[in-house]
Parts: C-alpha cells; sequence; structure tokens
DNA sequence: CCATAATAGTTGTAGATACAATTACTTGTC
DNA sequence: GACAAGTAATTGTATCTACAACTATTATGG
C-alpha cells in the first residue's frame, strides 16, 4: 500500500498535508472573517494589526515590523495602515531615532474596537477550536505549528 | 500566570493558537507559489485546481466542486478557469444530465504541467515539511487539521 | 401543469494585494 | 567627510478576488 501510493505523487502524504493545511486555513479565516465583518465592522486584517500592536507591550510597532508579523507585502501594508488611519483606530508617529522610520500607534478608539473584536474572536474561537480540540490537543498542534514555522 | 495571562483576551491560548496557523500557513504558502511561479510559471492557484481534477479519479469537476474544493467562491471560480482555459490547461464541457453544470477536464497539456509542478512541489516539501516535521508528527498534524476542518 | 423556490454558472463593479520603481535616510568603508 | 550599499516607507500599475445581480435550468408544491 505504502508502495503503491508512493507511485502517485498526487496522493503522497505530505502533499495532503499541505493541501489540508491550506483548506483548513482557507475555511477558518473566511469565516472567522465574515463574522468579525458582520458583527464588529472590522476586516480580519484590520483585526490582527490591532492584535500586533495589543501583543507588542506598548501598543506600537514599526511598518516592516507590521507586515512581518501579518506576512503582507511592504507596499501592502503601507495601504493598509492608510485604510485603518482614516478610520481612526491607529495613527503614524515619526520616529525619532530613525527618520526613515514610522512608528503606528493604536488610539484608544483602536483600542476598543480590537475589545469588542476579541470578545467576538473568542466566541469564535470556542466554538470552532474549543469544540474540535481538547487542551492537549491544542498544546500539541501549538507545538507542531511552531516548528513549521519557525525558520526559512 | 496562568490567571494573568487569562485576563488579556489577547494573551489567550486559543488566540495565539489562532494567529499561529494564519501565519504558518501565510509563510508556506507564499514562499510554495513563489517556487511553484518561478520554477513552473504556474500560479498556486492553478496547481490546486490542477491537483483537485487528479485526486478525483476521472480528471473532471463541476465548477462548483472546485470551488467547494480550492475555497474559492463562485463568481472567483469561473474566472480562475477562464484563464486556465485560454492557457490550454483545461477545458469545459457540458454535463449531459444538467444543462445547468459544466464538468472541468484536465488536457494532456495541464496533466504534463501538473507533473512538473509535482516534482517541484515534493522538492519543496521534502525541505520545508520533511527537514522540520518527522513521519510521526505529520500524521499527527494531519489528525489535527482533519478535525479543525472537518464539519462547519 | 403552472408558479415558486432552489441551484449552476457567468458577469459588472469595487476593493485589496503584490511587484517594481522611487524617495529619503542611515550605515559602513576608505 | 564622501561614496557605495543597505534599509524604511510610499506610490504606480496590474492582477486577482469577492460580492451582488443576472440568466438559465431544474426541482418542488399546489
Amino acid at each position: 500500500m505504502s508502495l503503491h501510493t508512493s507511485a502517485c505523487p498526487s496522493g503522497d502524504e505530505k502533499v495532503q498535508l499541505f493541501g489540508l493545511l491550506l483548506e483548513t486555513n482557507a475555511r477558518l479565516s473566511r469565516s472567522l472573517a465574515l463574522v468579525l465583518e458582520a458583527r464588529c465592522e472590522l476586516p480580519l486584517a484590520w483585526f490582527e494589526v490591532l492584535l500586533q500592536l495589543k501583543k507588542s507591550g506598548d501598543g506600537q510597532l514599526k511598518m516592516n515590523q507590521i507586515a512581518e508579523a501579518i506576512v503582507h507585502s511592504s507596499g501592502g501594508t503601507t495601504r493598509l495602515v492608510d485604510r485603518m488611519e482614516a478610520t481612526g483606530l491607529v495613527v503614524r508617529r515619526n520616529c525619532p531615532s530613525d527618520r526613515r522610520a514610522t512608528f503606528v500607534v493604536m488610539t484608544p478608539e483602536g483600542d476598543k474596537r480590537l475589545d469588542e473584536a476579541l470578545a467576538v474572536h473568542l466566541e469564535y474561537l470556542e466554538g470552532h477550536l474549543g469544540e474540535r480540540l481538547d487542551v492537549g490537543e491544542r498544546a500539541l498542534l501549538t507545538t507542531l505549528l511552531t516548528k513549521l514555522n519557525d525558520p526559512s
């Protein structure tokens, strides 16, 4: 059996796994995006940015740090932050030590919207992660994904 | 410590896991897309379609089956298949039993291109999956992702 | 049967992202 | 200090995707 499946590349175990990862991610992020958009009028990408800012401790990150964290291109991040700034969720601030760099800072409004969105997100995760995987399985998944994501 | 982190929603274990899934997927699919584009001139989405057709046994699927499998919208799939048909990798065929439906069928050229791409894909996976996770870990990850992806 | 609802696919329109080129600034080296 | 190389961010252009509206066909209910 293992000899037979390895003869057909499209049935290869790694190919299947990769496809599964793609599919899982697409379904989950799509349904979360719908929920978030419907209940908080917040695009998923905006939520990701706000979350990164929150996690950063002092609530500010440079453009390139955001781009890296949410895996967007540099130019894409510029436009994304443009829109968020126009809506008042973040503001740009000059970096005193490096005049090429710009800080993105969360506004009180952004913080408020993040809190609302987090409540919705947690509820969503309870239904979609909590029901399907128990604590041990989630920890295991975290370990495996970390390994997969780690170096380059 | 656990009391403290649970007090901050953005540090919640499930939130972290979800973020990790998003990030892992984005990084992997992005780097694969680059490799596939560079070495096969084949967009990742085209590769996914061809792979689904291959896996389907008789090499043909209806539009809505493709849309479901690769998690695209109906309209998006129409345009995607348009481009692939224009390049000669697939053709549309009428469904005899339901005149609303259309079959998408892989051409010999499409089959050839898929084989080339699969070789590149396997090599990529060897480097990015094989090196980071052993067989047992991959099997485990498959199980967990399947649970996560399963129902709705 | 006819009317209504449901399904498959396509198309119009708008929004978002990537890539490459550009500007501005910083760092390293001679 | 000056020039080359590297880095941070922005902008132009093209492409791709989604959403909603539409056509065509099939299924259902009276």
